[in-house]
DNA sequence: ATGCGACGATAACAAAAGATAATTACTGTT
DNA sequence: AACAGTAATTATCTTTTGTTATCGTCGCAT
């Protein structure tokens, strides 16, 4: 089932909707159920869709010259995730995106949804919105490799998702941080050490 | 003098206003002369502007716990620049911007900015430009600490930004590429020798 | 229950990076 | 031309990370 609330959260734009144009938005969702390793979206691809993600949890990663993959985005319950070079560059996608859980999605064709927004100007305010949230994410994110340290920057995100810990490979996580999972495991014993 | 090719290049939405609105627009552009070492702005100001760079070298740093700068951007001639946390977020700058050649900025309030383009609902497509453009910068570049090496990322940067090396002290670039200027300088040995 | 595969921890070594200091190179000023 | 101040390089040592491999554990499937 859709909660509302949440959606009402990550699309706050939603709110200002006619009841018409509400119907609009939620006809052009969909809902995607996906097992453990699925991956619902891959590299080149060009589908053009937004995604909530309602339950569950998601990696996008890349496969770099030497066959590894590199996961570079984690993403769970009621947050957004797509590849950005589709929505913003009309290019073919850098990742693949794959479920680690069973997860549901809502699929958002971000065509439909760009032509409700362009018919209700003051939407706009919704797509702002949304653009400088993960403006403001990915600013940080990238200060963080300027000003961090690795461990510093692994304390950070333990703060932030605490959860995921329990939920996500290591692996992952250390991608995710810049590392590889060597060095992670090792940062995570000189923090226990040092607790001491 | 300004060059309105340039600042056509740079606000591609400044060709869809009326007469009035360039004029508007331009009513609200201050012309600041800077010589290397100012500051224009520092660390807590809330400056509501917006810099496009006519001329010259900007830096943007921080000041850690040890009372080193840490420079995390550079900016140069046709770029614009200015303090996210104070345009998107409504928050105090956390960096200082200083000028690291005699510098021409084109100085636009972001708020009487806003206003021509409320009330001007198509010059959004500007706004959005905008915003895209930093966004794919920013995650390009956070992509690049999590994909690439040090030494990866200053062949990049020395790719993207060939003329930088002769302009900015070495120990700025080695800040922004999230390394030691020791160690930039190891690399660029490394090589330099490798080369032959 | 057994076996397989994936993951995390650990070890050992190599490579790279941080920290600090000394030296050299460069710039601008007097 | 001499000097001072700053920046870049180099050297040394320490710390951290990368790489590769091994080992124990856990979960899953047969």
């Amino acid at each position: 089932m859709i909660d509302i609330e949440k959606l009402n959260h990550t699309f706050p734009f939603l709110k200002e909707l006619s009841a018409a144009d509400i119907f609009d938005f939620l006809k052009n969702v969909q809902v995607q159920q996906l097992k453990p390793g699925d991956i619902f979206l891959e590299t080149g691809s060009q589908k053009n869709n937004l995604y909530f993600i309602t339950r569950g949890l998601i990696r996008s990663y890349y496969i770099n010259e030497k066959g590894e993959e590199i996961t570079n985005r984690l993403r769970y319950e009621n947050q957004l995730i797509a590849s950005y070079e589709i929505l913003f560059f009309n290019q073919a996608s850098r990742f693949n995106f794959q479920a680690l859980e069973h997860t549901e999605l809502l699929v958002i064709n971000f065509i439909e949804l760009r032509n409700i927004i362009e018919q209700n100007s003051k939407l706009d305010t919704g797509r702002r919105f949304f653009m400088m949230n993960i403006l403001s994410e990915t600013l940080t994110a990238l200060d963080d490799f300027i000003l961090l340290s690795p461990e510093k920057r692994y304390l950070k995100f333990m703060q932030q998702h605490p959860e995921l810990l329990n939920r996500v490979p290591h692996k992952y996580i250390a991608n995710v941080l810049g590392i590889t999972p060597v060095s992670l495991s090792r940062i995570r014993k000189r923090i226990a050490t040092r607790k001491q």
